[in-house]
DNA sequence: TACGATACGGACCGGTGGTCCGGTTGGCAA
DNA sequence: TTGCCAACCGGACCACCGGTCCGTATCGTA
């Protein structure tokens, strides 16, 4: 897939960027990090800050995305109910449960992302996936509603920014926040 | 409640701004209206404009706040269901149409307000209010459930974000977010 | 008419994301 | 080992942003 592999200085710069801005992002929170001081940490100009990764949005993905693929690989290859086979109704919940989780853990990354661009949040290619996903798991424990209208619903209420503001200033506990969204995504009655 | 009238020219200018910022952010979006641009189409300095609102958020919020009034009114004082008196059921699904309505009529200030600060979508002094009137209602129509984190949980999905994505990326039609949203805020079984 | 309070406006500031290009370096071929 | 050139580097530079400052013009009153 690669056209040409990377020159070792490059691959070294790409590294040293990529470990910098985690470190910055997770302790000042990604919007307060401009892309100088980045550059400035990983030992690097700015110019070659911005030939890696393009832009800001692209190197914000780089950094989540080995997380992302962590978790995507449980979802799609690991051990029922997180991964494929359980019974749909457990799989659900776990897939909520796993969401909530990654989105509390990496919840700096994700508002930095969700700050960009109109639809940001949602045309991201991860945030794609998991939407399709949860309209799957959605679709099979809810046959009948409209599963692809709820799936959003609920990926909306994971946004890391409200998270971020029910814990953080409402001080709802997490366990709270977390029941609250499996009586969301519960069978409502036929009315 | 003014300690002091405001000059004539200062009253006429604070017009000419409110009437070019309005027109600015519903031609381009909000997002994309600098504030020397409204200036300059209001026939004014930037000082003045900074003058009179103080930054970019309270310009914003006082581009919406008679729209606000107004819908604050309804439900405040309204003829039932959006008004105080209807029977629980009937109260929550009109204020959520109504909700929906205001967001889809004025999304483009909305996701202005949406983008700034870290909570700046909740912290919002409508919002606190569209959200307490959200949680009394549910408490109404839904005793015994957690009425506080679904009010939140509605409110995020009625966010101009998600909705303009769904109706102008995934083309869902608005009755079919309004039936999502009707489904979500249903009694769920109790299990 | 005269005068002080009020308001005006655009030059200015610090800082941002992003670009540009002369100089450097890595890695291959001879 | 040497020589060569594509790949890569870095920081000066750019346009622009939100926001401030202050000398000047205007309003409204006595």
């Amino acid at each position: 897939m690669p056209g040409k592999p990377e020159r070792a200085d490059a691959a070294r710069n790409r590294q040293a960027i990529l470990a910098a801005a985690a470190a910055l992002f997770d302790r000042d929170g990604a919007e307060a990090v401009s892309m100088s001081e980045i550059a400035t940490a990983a030992g690097v100009g700015k110019g070659t800050l911005f030939r890696r990764f393009g832009d800001r949005t692209a190197l914000i993905e780089a950094v989540i995305e080995p997380r992302v693929t962590a978790l995507r690989d449980a979802v799609e290859a690991g051990p029922p109910p997180l991964g494929p086979g359980g019974p749909p109704a457990a799989a659900l919940h776990a897939y909520l449960d796993a969401l909530l989780d990654f989105v509390w853990a990496n919840r700096t990354l994700i508002r930095a992302l969700e700050h960009r661009g109109p639809h940001a949040y949602y045309a991201n290619a991860a945030s794609r996936f998991w939407i399709d996903e949860l309209t799957r798991r959605l679709t099979a424990a809810r046959p009948g509603d409209d599963a692809e209208y709820l799936a959003h619903a609920l990926f909306t209420a994971l946004r890391a920014d409200v998270i971020d503001y029910l814990v953080t200033v409402r001080e709802m506990p997490p366990d709270r926040i977390r029941a609250g969204l499996h009586g969301l995504a519960a069978v409502p009655p036929d009315d």
